[in-house]
DNA sequence: GTAGGGTTAG
């Protein structure tokens, strides 16, 4: 006994007519009856909806304990939603049910889709209907449920145990910024809808795990504090992915805060968060609290694993410190005694560390070690030692390697062809460059933005400005787009040949492109216009960097000081020093060099001096240019700087 | 739907 779509649709649209018709002229209700006209009937309301969607949903349903209880269609207490007979509202579910939106969307007339929302949760329609329909009509009519929807769909769908569907639904609603909502009035709401502690604590775990999986770690740790006072128990579900996330963002003390307070709410960590919470250490340089914290592991009868390990390994050779390799070393002997497997990416990292130790026998050794423990190098081992050969410009070596990986079955991508492009180009070797550029192709394999950067960038350096030039074309015409760092390499190369309008115009050029100019492109920038003694200009362009929101860092503020001091106005260097302290950098060195000779150029000796010495006092090492200009400017001049152990260091 | 490895410009 189906109703023909269409006579169905005629028969509530008259039925709902009849409804408002009611409601507008009705006493009791007035605001709730004019505002559901206003929103059937004006073409202006409804496109306030679609604006500013987030206020409009407010406006129809404030929050109203007799809305947010109302489930009955029969009740006079919810007069503003139309209410069609159980008959009608079984075709209008069974539409829902079979996803034919463009039978249910003349049947909404509410501009929102909210009034048959409630109808939905009045008949206890299936929870996945609901969403499904939710979802529709939020995307349909560009709106946002109220939260009370919200929250009564996600309990409904976990208290069918509807859990990945709990997972979706809030991915989506955190995605989208709701004004207004916070997750205190979440909480709030979800309490007052349902006093199921097991049901409630699920369903604040998946939101958790949304905030922290959506970036917003902030938001994540906020719900994690609050659950506590509301008794909802989280799960590692959550926590894991919030740690990681606090981990990523640099929140350090967070990240150790959440992890003391996970053991004092007794949850019970697995191997996942030790790992997380060691490796958001290690990226803050707490290299000493990761392992302590690989010893709480063991307390807790959880066995490291070799990710573990390799957490720790990363940490050495990133932030490890001088010796760290032989830190590293150590650890590996302990790993091997504890029975942890070490695995490709263990031998991986510490190949590398090695490699950027610029200690090549101990990256040999241990690639050799990887094989006799029966694991075969791959892609990675080899495109490591390439790169620490180049980077020691033993490029014949290098290519030597990339032999071998092909003997041993690896083949090389576009990262071998690039390190190695990379080692002739800075050995000045520009023909075997291109010859491997050449070999790119006829290895199945397409140059990116990094192959054509690193020629641009020796050709540059060898101020072969036409054939850069030219290179850029060849970019282009194979479909690779410049980036920054072309125009980067450009920029630089035109100022380095003394061409200064097409270095500036490239720079035009680069913004016209929509690429913003990063700090590099402004270190070259700045720092040419300061050796071109336009230290003016070059103080426009800082300000302009700091509008960008990029932080000056160190190289550009010894350029400007360097800058001023050239033209032989301390006063100004003095103000740009003054500046850099105040955004939170020490002057060092370089900044001290500059200034020193700044007054040495003026003929202030007694001035250098003091700096000089209060170089010393704040625990600065002099380096090699410190002494050239100590001799060159002081003592050349009769003046004895009264920095005595330094000075005898200097005539060495 | 867990953590961990390789290439550029200053």
């Amino acid at each position: 006994m189906v109703v023909p779509a269409v006579a169905l649709r005629r028969q509530l649209a008259l039925v709902n007519m009849r409804r408002l018709r009611k409601l507008a002229t009705s006493k009791n209700h007035p605001s709730n009856a004019t505002r559901l006209i206003g929103f059937s009937s004006s073409a202006e309301a409804s496109s306030a909806a679609v604006s500013n969607p987030a206020e409009a949903t407010l406006n129809i349903y404030p929050s109203d304990a007799t809305r947010r209880t109302g489930f009955s269609s029969s009740s006079a207490e919810t007069p503003s939603a139309p209410i069609f007979n159980s008959a009608e509202f079984s075709q209008i579910s069974h539409l829902i049910a079979q996803l034919r939106w463009s039978k249910v969307k003349p049947l909404v007339n509410d501009g929102t889709g909210e009034t048959i929302l409630e109808q939905l949760f009045a008949h206890r329609v299936r929870p996945e209907v609901i969403l499904w329909y939710y979802n529709w009509s939020e995307r349909e009519f560009r709106v946002f449920h109220s939260l009370d929807y919200s929250c009564r769909l996600v309990i409904s769908l976990a208290g069918a145990n509807m859990y990945s569907l709990v997972r979706s639904f809030w991915d989506r609603f955190v995605r989208n910024a709701r004004t207004g909502v916070t997750v205190s009035l979440i909480f709030h709401t979800l309490v007052n809808l349902s006093s199921r502690k097991s049901v409630n604590s699920k369903v604040v775990d998946m939101l958790v795990m949304a905030y922290a999986r959506n970036c917003k770690v902030d938001l994540a740790f906020e719900a994690f504090e609050r659950a506590r006072g509301y008794g909802f128990r989280l799960s590692l579900l959550s926590c894991n992915p919030m740690l990681r996330g606090l981990g990523d963002e640099g929140s350090f003390e967070k990240l150790e805060y959440v992890y003391k307070e996970m053991i004092r709410r007794r949850m019970v960590l697995d191997v996942v968060s030790y790992n997380t919470v060691m490796s958001g250490l290690c990226k803050g340089g707490k290299l000493q609290r990761a392992r302590d914290v690989m010893d709480d592991m063991r307390v807790a009868n959880i066995s490291p694993d070799s990710g573990t390990y390799n957490i720790l390994f990363d940490g050495y050779v990133k932030r490890g410190g001088p010796g760290r390799m032989y830190k590293a070393d150590a650890l590996l002997r302990e790993m091997v005694t504890r029975d942890v497997a070490p695995n490709e990416a263990t031998y991986n990292i510490l190949i590398d560390g090695f490699c950027k130790d610029e200690n090549m026998v101990g990256a040999v050794r241990v690639f050799e070690e990887m094989k006799t423990r029966g694991l075969k190098p791959n892609v990675i081992s080899y495109n490591s030692l390439i790169n620490g050969f180049c980077r020691m410009g033993n490029v014949e070596e290098a290519v030597k390697k990339r032999g071998d990986m092909i003997d041993a079955g690896v083949q090389p991508t576009i990262i071998t062809f690039n390190t190695l492009i990379n080692g002739f180009c800075k050995q000045q070797k520009l023909r075997e460059a291109m010859e491997l550029f050449d070999e790119i192709y006829e290895n199945g394999l397409f140059p990116n933005s990094l192959t054509f950067n690193a020629l641009i960038h020796a050709h540059c350096k060898a101020s072969e400005m036409d054939r850069a030039v030219d290179l850029r074309e060849l970019m282009i015409k194979k479909g690779v787009c410049p980036d920054v760092s072309t125009y980067n390499c450009l920029i630089g190369g035109f100022y380095g040949v003394g061409n200064k309008a097409a270095a500036e115009k490239l720079f035009a050029e680069m913004k016209d492109n929509g690429l913003k100019p990063n700090l590099v492109a402004y270190h070259v920038l700045i720092g040419e216009l300061c050796k071109a003694g336009e230290v003016r200009k070059a103080v426009r362009r800082l300000d302009e960097m700091v509008g960008l929101g990029l932080k000056p860092t160190h190289v550009v503020y010894n350029a400007l000081i360097d800058g001023h001091c050239r033209e032989g106005n301390i006063k100004a260097a003095l103000s740009v020093r003054d500046q850099m302290v105040k955004e939170g950098k020490r002057p060092n060195v370089t900044t001290y060099n500059v200034l020193i000779r700044g007054y040495c150029k003026k003929g202030k000796l007694e001035e250098a001096n003091r700096l000089l010495n209060e170089m010393l006092e704040h625990g600065l090492t002099p380096n090699r240019a410190t002494y050239e200009i100590v001799q060159d400017e002081m003592i050349e001049k009769g003046f004895v700087p009264d920095i005595e152990g330094h000075i005898s260091a200097a005539s060495n």
